[in-house]
DNA sequence: TTGATTGTAACCCAGGTGGTTACAAAGTCA
DNA sequence: TGACTTTGTAACCACCTGGGTTACAATCAA
């Protein structure tokens, strides 16, 4: 369980590979094999890692592997929905009743 | 890595949960307050273990945390996604001819 | 200044999650 | 057997997300 809010993949992937490796994002994208928008909106929080990108990004760029990138995601998803667990209007199983 | 093509997640959830406590899926889709169809839908593979499911069954069985749920789901949405992975058409990063 | 880069809006499509209702098939039990 | 419960799933709905293209304004860099 994560204390902190979670940075969102988007900013991790945009430090950890993009800007390491000095490339722009138009080129990223088309080494990825997808569309500039598709990674902008990753890149600023505005969509997902999904498991097919995260297996693009290991394919690409190899270091950090594709379970790495959902890992990330589902904290910060997990985060997110935490955030709001009282909406979820659920109450704990309770055992001894069985 | 996987080797193998891991179980989908409604099966241990159908398992590890609903038959280990011996409820029937109609009383635990209520508790978790979810329909029952929706929650038919997870144990026969037909949908995925959402962030916000994960969540759900966190707070009402508490057992396996949402972080181990998710973990699940990506195991084996990394193996569909990487069993197609030549669909994907992309090559490594040429990291020298930088 | 000029050209490259970027974020994003508007629009499209496919698919997924979740809901309700309804029905047929099975299982359970008096 | 008959009655009730449980289950999977079809049909239909709403909403969101991932991904694409085109286009435009803003910003960055040579």
């Amino acid at each position: 369980m994560q204390m902190f809010n979670p940075a969102h993949p988007g900013e991790i992937l945009k430090e950890l590979v993009i800007e390491s490796l000095g490339i722009t994002i138009t080129d990223a994208a088309e080494h990825l094999g997808v569309s500039r928008k598709t990674l902008s909106k990753i890149l600023n929080g505005n969509a997902a890692i999904s498991p097919e990108m995260a297996v693009r990004l290991e394919l690409v760029f190899s270091k950090p592997n594709a379970d790495h990138w959902l890992r990330v995601q589902n904290a910060y998803d997990l985060w997110q929905t935490r955030m709001e667990k009282e909406k979820l209007n659920v109450s704990p199983y309770d055992f001894e009743a069985a």
